[in-house]
DNA sequence: GAGCACTGC
């Protein structure tokens, strides 16, 4: 490893006994301080048991009296159930009693439940119902420096209960990087300003450092940069395959493509190892396979043979594989970004941020001392950004101001996020909620509509279509639909080397009309002929997983929709669906579509991509969709993404031109 | 003629 230079850093290690965990000797602190100022950022690396450690701390010490309950958000739904799993089992209690968790269908709490777990969207969908968050006495926003849309939603949702609430504690975790940016948004343009000075909590809060266990990982990095990383991350890892002690290699990359690229040359170069030599596994891991791809990564590594799993970033922090030993960061991460001018959103690979760099290292010293490459200089190092932006600076806001509206924060402008979102993306996002008629003229949520499109967890748009269906007789349809559309593109696995099985097993389903029938098709095709079986879904090249959320997603929606009152037209009995309503039952589901998507209508050009009415960029049919190679006139899409120089439609359904004068008469005034 | 990073309600 000659041309990488040394230079090491320390990352603290888990799995201890809770007795000796670094949270411990801080007992009497972290409570002192919970006790004492309202807001109490705590910077805990991994291993430092914090979220497992402080919700017991609290409830020994009576932040459960009068019934209320302790809360401890997190990112993602696994990381919810598998730590309330952990904490009931060191409460000797059994899940879902004292200890339990809520994520979205499925909630493993009781009347005798004190410390919950949920994700951060369910608690904000709480606050719909219960405006203060009244039952929790302590709120804790675990992993708050991801910065995910709904965490960063919440704390300033958060701040503002807080000065109705006086008695309520919020908790922050935060990397190092960001506590005191979170600690001066909570004392920012606060009431209760004050303070000594030199502190910045002043009377608000504190921020409290506990020391993680990991071991030290040294950083390598390369001394010229690399032409080209792909080939550049093979070489390393035969470099420390031939002279690096045993221990498993984790590499990051930005997509499936390269991953699979990568993992042809190192089996092909596998080949030319000395016969004698330990062997080498290359794994591949992204979110796109499905469960039985992924579940390779996570077993141990059979005798004499070296894993090499090679990830995109699902690997930083949704997913963690023990053994890892050896970490190489090619340096980049694929991105969205919303365009508010275009309404269009970017795929692209951009260069990490340090603190994603650090991240991405720490999972070489997770067991014992590890090795990290970096594929870049120390030079190109030293100009990443910080930290990456969060995604409410480059997100599509609609969802977000729905969701504000619906808790009664009228006045979008001033609403305190942690770092604010830019004025374009905030107006196109109202723009879009007024062409909707969620919103009035005063910009005022209207009743029921705009209500209940934000009870929906579907977007704005399909929120739209959904309360519109059964006025077009074509409800359970279009739930059908929403919940299918809702899995984004994950409804068919693909596998090397069977692209046209693929596609004959697709063609199966399809419906002249265009995507969105076609998935109809699919749904309805699993719940009837497919008895929503694994095996009748692999037959298919369905994604069995995928296809049982629908079902979930679909049973969800069709609740709200009775609690609006909605009567849901019973269809299951017939066989073919689409034409059991009569002959126009396709149009009908098309015409309603064109009520909630009619801002992402366009008309094929005679090249074969599609331009939509305002112009702009060519859209070219994603090759999923039907409309990739057919012709068509006016369609409108579900979705619109920039992947390297294209720009692709997604899930593309024929209209007639004349419909969208018919059901946006204001927008296309306008337009026009 | 060619393809979606990752979460969440």
């Amino acid at each position: 490893m000659g041309d990488f230079d040394l230079s090491s850093s320390f990352i603290p290690s888990l799995h201890k006994p809770s007795s000796l965990l670094p949270t411990a000797r801080h007992r009497e602190s972290l409570l002192y301080l919970i006790e004492t100022f309202p807001v109490t950022i705590v910077v805990g690396q991994t291993g430092s048991g914090k979220t497992t450690q402080i919700p017991q701390y609290l409830d020994q010490a009576g932040w459960c009296a009068d019934g209320k309950i302790i809360a401890v958000t997190q990112p993602r739904r696994v990381a919810a159930t598998t730590v309330a799993t952990r904490v009931a089992e060191e409460m000797r209690c059994i899940l879902g009693q004292e200890v339990g968790y809520s994520i979205r269908f499925e909630d493993l709490t009781s009347a005798a439940t004190r410390i919950k777990f949920l994700t951060d969207g369910l608690l904000l969908r709480e606050a719909l119902i219960d405006p203060l968050l009244s039952r929790y006495s302590v709120i804790m926003v675990d992993e708050a420096h991801e910065r995910s849309l709904s965490s960063d939603v919440l704390l300033g949702v958060l701040k503002k209960i807080r000065k109705r609430r006086p008695d309520l504690r919020v908790v922050v975790s935060s990397a190092t990087l960001q506590a005191e940016d979170f600690l001066r948004f909570f004392v920012g343009d606060s009431a209760d300003h004050g303070g000594t000075g030199s502190e910045i909590g002043g009377s608000v809060g504190r921020i409290i450092s506990l020391e993680g266990r990991m071991y030290p990982v040294d950083i390598h990095y390369l001394e010229q940069p690399a032409e080209d990383y792909v080939e550049r991350a093979v070489k390393t890892v035969f470099d420390i395959h031939s002279n690096e002690p045993d221990g498993d290699i984790l590499m990051f990359l930005t997509g499936r493509e390269e991953i699979n690229t990568v993992i042809e040359l190192i089996a092909d170069r596998a080949g030319s190892l000395h016969a004698k030599a330990q062997s080498i596994m290359p794994l591949p891991l992204y979110a796109g396979l499905t469960t039985e791809q992924q579940i390779y990564v996570f077993e141990p590594s059979p005798e004499n043979t070296r894993k090499v799993i090679v990830a995109t970033n699902i690997a930083e922090a949704s997913v963690t594989i023990d053994g890892i030993v050896y970490v190489i960061d090619c340096g980049y991460v694929k991105l969205r970004a919303y365009n508010p001018t275009t309404g269009i959103e970017t795929l692209t690979a951009t260069p990490v941020s340090k603190a994603s760099a650090t991240q991405r290292a720490g999972r070489a010293g997770r067991t014992k001392p590890g090795k990290c490459y970096r594929l870049y200089t120390e030079q190109a190092y030293t100009t990443l950004d910080e930290a990456t932006i969060p995604e409410i600076q480059r997100s599509n806001l609609a969802p977000v101001i729905l969701q504000l509206k619906a808790l009664g924060i009228d006045n979008i402008a001033r609403f305190d996020y942690p770092t604010p979102p830019p004025a374009e993306l905030v107006i196109r996002a109202l723009e879009l909620l007024y062409s909707l008629s969620a919103l009035d003229d005063y910009a005022k949520l209207t009743k029921p509509l705009g209500m209940r499109m934000a009870e929906l967890a579907v977007e704005p748009m399909m929120a739209k279509v959904l309360l519109s269906a059964s006025a077009f007789g074509c409800l359970s349809e279009m739930l059908s639909i929403a919940a299918m559309t809702s899995l984004q593109g994950a409804v068919w696995f693909y596998h090397d080397g069977s692209k046209e099985t693929t596609e004959s097993a697709r063609r199966k389903f399809a419906v002249e009309e265009g995507d969105h029938l076609t998935l109809l098709n699919v749904y309805q095709a699993f719940v009837t002929k497919g008895k929503k079986e694994a095996k009748w879904c692999r037959d298919n090249y369905l994604n069995f997983k995928s296809m049982t959320r629908a079902v979930s997603i679909r049973n969800q929606l069709t609740r709200y929709l009775e609690r609006f009152g909605v009567r849901i037209d019973d269809l299951s009995a017939s066989k073919d669906v689409l034409r059991a309503g009569g002959p126009d039952k396709a149009e009908q589901i098309r015409r309603c579509l064109t009520t909630g998507f009619f801002a992402h209508a366009a008309r094929m050009q005679p090249d074969g991509t599609f331009r939509t009415v305002s112009g702009g960029t060519a859209l070219h049919a994603h090759p999923s969709s039907l409309m990739f190679n057919r012709k068509a006139d006016w369609v409108v899409f579900h979705e619109v993404m920039e992947t390297g120089n294209k720009t692709f439609i997604r899930e593309v359904t024929k209209i007639e031109k004349g419909w969208l004068v018919e059901y946006a008469p204001d927008y296309y005034q306008v337009k026009r």
